[in-house]
DNA sequence: GCCGGAATAT
DNA sequence: CATATTCCGG
């Protein structure tokens, strides 16, 4: 599904820019499609809206080489500009990217099983637009995939390597590429590395957030945008993020006709995964908010 | 009432 | 299947 044609792109470009879109990042980050249900899409509303949701997520490009964007549904070619009321304001879903998920897996990796809840989880990981109910959700998950790994390979010890143990089908996806910290799969047990000396949970202000979330992640390759996979229909409007970073691009298509290298992505997400665990340089416990990956 | 966790729904 | 939403204890 990824094949992307290359329409999209020139459709993208021409809708690009949409300056009214583009400047009100002035501070409160508000999507589009919540300014439009608001109806304060008019300067002359000096009315400021409350900030309550936004959902700026990172989603950072797989790699730096392929391009790839948000699909965001315009008008269709009809009113680009707002005319869904769409009172119900629903969140778009939440796409948990690799990146996205190894912010979770890392934050649960330092705040130990104990305090890994949902709430604390989400505060560690400082994603803005995260709510309670998305990583509560996800963690859900993520502990029956700790659970399935721990029957599956005892020893194995999925962790470390990318590629799980026992040879984990597509079940794992997302999930096996990020490196499951040892001590999840089991509490109990050996505790080689059973460290958590700080955690200092204390932390848990909500102060300065947003920002906190966007310098950490913004300081490597920060592309700000998220795509909602082409899910017509179910949402009434298509749901964009707004560019609240410079979103810059490689501007590397250069697909001319000139095929040179750059394999099409196989499609979905890539699971590259440097795995710092190298020969002797010891890895260090990544830390928690570093966009690193 | 809020929160966490599983169940259920989309 | 991946998330979201709902439901049920604490």
């Amino acid at each position: 599904m990824r094949e992307d044609d290359s329409t999209w792109f020139s459709k993208w470009e021409e809708e690009l820019p949409s300056p009214e879109e583009l400047m009100p990042l002035s501070q409160t980050l508000i999507t589009h499609d919540l300014a439009v249900a608001f109806d304060i899409r008019n300067p002359n509303s000096p009315q400021q809206p409350p900030p309550p949701p936004l959902l700026p997520l990172q989603t950072p490009s797989s790699q730096p080489n392929s391009a790839e964007f948000d699909s965001a549904e315009l008008g269709g070619g009809g009113g680009a500009t707002g005319d869904e009321p769409a009172r119900t304001l629903k969140r778009p879903r939440l796409v948990w990217t690799p990146q996205l998920h190894k912010r979770f897996v890392d934050a649960v990796a330092h705040l130990g099983i104990k305090n890994a809840v949902p709430k604390t989880i989400m505060q560690l990981m400082s994603v803005d637009g995260l709510t309670r109910e998305n990583v509560a959700s996800h963690l859900q998950k993520y502990r029956l995939y700790l659970k399935r790994m721990q029957g599956l390979s005892s020893g194995g010890g999925g962790a470390g390597g990318g590629l799980t143990g026992g040879g984990d089908p597509a079940t794992d996806h997302l999930f096996a590429s990020s490196p499951v910290p040892a001590h999840f799969l089991h509490p109990g047990r050996a505790n080689s590395d059973n460290f958590l000396p700080f955690v200092p949970v204390a932390a848990l202000q909500q102060h300065h957030h947003q920002m906190a979330a966007a310098a950490a992640v913004g300081h490597q390759q920060l592309q700000t945008q998220y795509r909602q996979i082409g899910h017509f229909g179910s949402q009434p409007n298509g749901q964009f993020e707004h560019p609240f970073l410079s979103r810059q691009s490689q501007t590397v298509h250069h697909r001319i006709g000139a095929p040179v290298n750059n394999p099409v992505v196989p499609s979905s997400y890539v699971e590259d995964m440097e795995s710092a665990t190298a020969a002797n340089g010891r890895k260090v416990l990544t830390l928690f908010p570093t966009g690193d990956d």
